[in-house]
DNA sequence: TACTCATTTTCACCTGGTGAAAGTGAACTG
DNA sequence: CAGTTCACTTTCACCAGGTGAAAATGAGTA
């Protein structure tokens, strides 16, 4: 690879989810790139598109990279497919409902359904959430090679609040769990006052693709929702099988 | 402009949304690119994960600037925001519901609910529409600066069917009456047999920033979805301006 | 087997990219 | 108001990394 070519993808790189706008010397220090260097490349990728220019002078995403995104079949296809799915269980549950995909250790939100009047959740679509805290996280370990649990544990499994499950035993038997009955709760592990149960999205090749979930309150009665998620997540797998 | 940022980034830009994947002799068609250039850039943008290589050797765009594009605020923020009355909308009506900005002469398409029986759609995420022949396309143009209109005109009215406007007199007036009436109409002026209402998504700053719009079968009464996709318009404008 | 065509690789050449240093401008402080 | 600081933004001598013509490879076809 180019050396160019690797450094100007290096400073994509730098946006997350959460990122706020970066200024210059934030991109300079996250690249290691020399400041001339880390200008020019920011200047070329905004004349471009790819970044915007704040008044502030910080740099964010820009509409080029949505508009290119937004044709990756894959992803798209599969958002395409389960969009309906969701709109149902969003119709008979007036919850969050979420789709969520195995990326970078991370369970990555693809689409999501937001009720303002159901719990209020951060998630945003390209955000990400953990894997051992979260309903569709959970759903997407339990059927990943067991090498990612290993490195998982191996980092440490950060506490987000008192429900969280961080011992490797416990979270051991929780994923079994979820083999086992085909979904996953997560009752204030990610947040509290938040609870969440999610199903997977099967691919004809039986391998795990995706995780849907439903995300409310956790005075809700997540058992309930439970039947729902799996008939939710059943009928994307179905549709993914081709008609 | 680095010719080589320059040179990249005209690969990316060949992929459009109705483009099927793209061989690299293509891809140096429609760059100019020597063919081992291209083919190393292809290589770079395939190694960071910007292109997918399928098993044919054909390229298309990959999950990396999915994720990237997801990120981007301004339309991340614009669907976040309108999604819910989509929601609405579609559980009112049961028929596609579309959200569109103008973007290069065209509506381009930034979020969609379908509804599998209703009128099947061409339409996806990311593509885009003909301004004079579709609901949405008809809303933008109406509020946009008269310069457009005239560039299109110059350009020519493409005649999808056999009911599409293609007469400049004919589309100024349509746009006068869009403008007055506060939505758009188009009756099988992109598709036989499927038809569309739309109206204007508006910006605290009075701007028309996008477009909503229901598509429904050319046998349902657009007058009657007309009020409700207004309704929903409105929502999504009282929205922009903040709680 | 020979031919065709779409890649994929090689490598001598040179030009375009680099980054240290300098310049600029805005904000802050005394 | 003048001086200082800091985050950019620009300059330009230098050289290394990118280029593309030509060759090689591999798959498909007749």
């Amino acid at each position: 690879m180019t050396n160019l070519a690797r450094r100007l993808f290096g400073v994509l790189d730098c946006f997350e989810a959460d990122t706020p706008p970066l200024s210059l010397t934030e991109i300079v220090a996250r690249t290691g790139l020399p400041m001339p260097t880390a200008w020019r490349y920011v200047r070329e990728l905004t004349a471009w598109g790819g970044l915007d220019r704040l008044p502030d002078g910080r740099y964010r995403i820009g509409f080029r990279l949505w508009k290119l995104g937004a044709l990756s079949p894959v992803y798209r296809d599969l958002r395409e497919l389960a969009l309906p799915y969701m709109q149902d269980l969003y119709q008979a549950t007036h919850e969050n409902i979420q789709l969520a995909v195995l990326d970078e250790r991370t369970a990555l939100c693809i689409e999501k359904i937001n009720n303002l009047r159901s719990v209020a959740t951060r998630t945003r679509v390209g955000g990400r959430l953990p894997l051992h805290a979260t309903g569709v996280g959970k759903v997407l370990l339990a059927h990943a090679p067991p090498e990612l649990l290993a490195a998982l544990l191996a980092a440490g499994l950060p506490r987000l609040t008192r429900h969280t499950i961080a011992q490797p035993g416990r979270l051991a038997r929780a994923l079994a769990e979820v083999r086992e009955q085909g979904m996953a709760f997560s009752r204030q592990e990610m947040s509290l006052g938040a609870g969440s149960v999610a199903a997977p999205v099967v691919h004809p090749s039986g391998e795990v693709i995706a995780s849907v979930s439903i995300v409310a309150h956790s005075t809700v009665d997540l058992d309930r929702l439970g039947i729902a998620v799996r008939t939710a997540a059943a009928g994307i797998s179905r549709s993914l099988a081709g008609p």
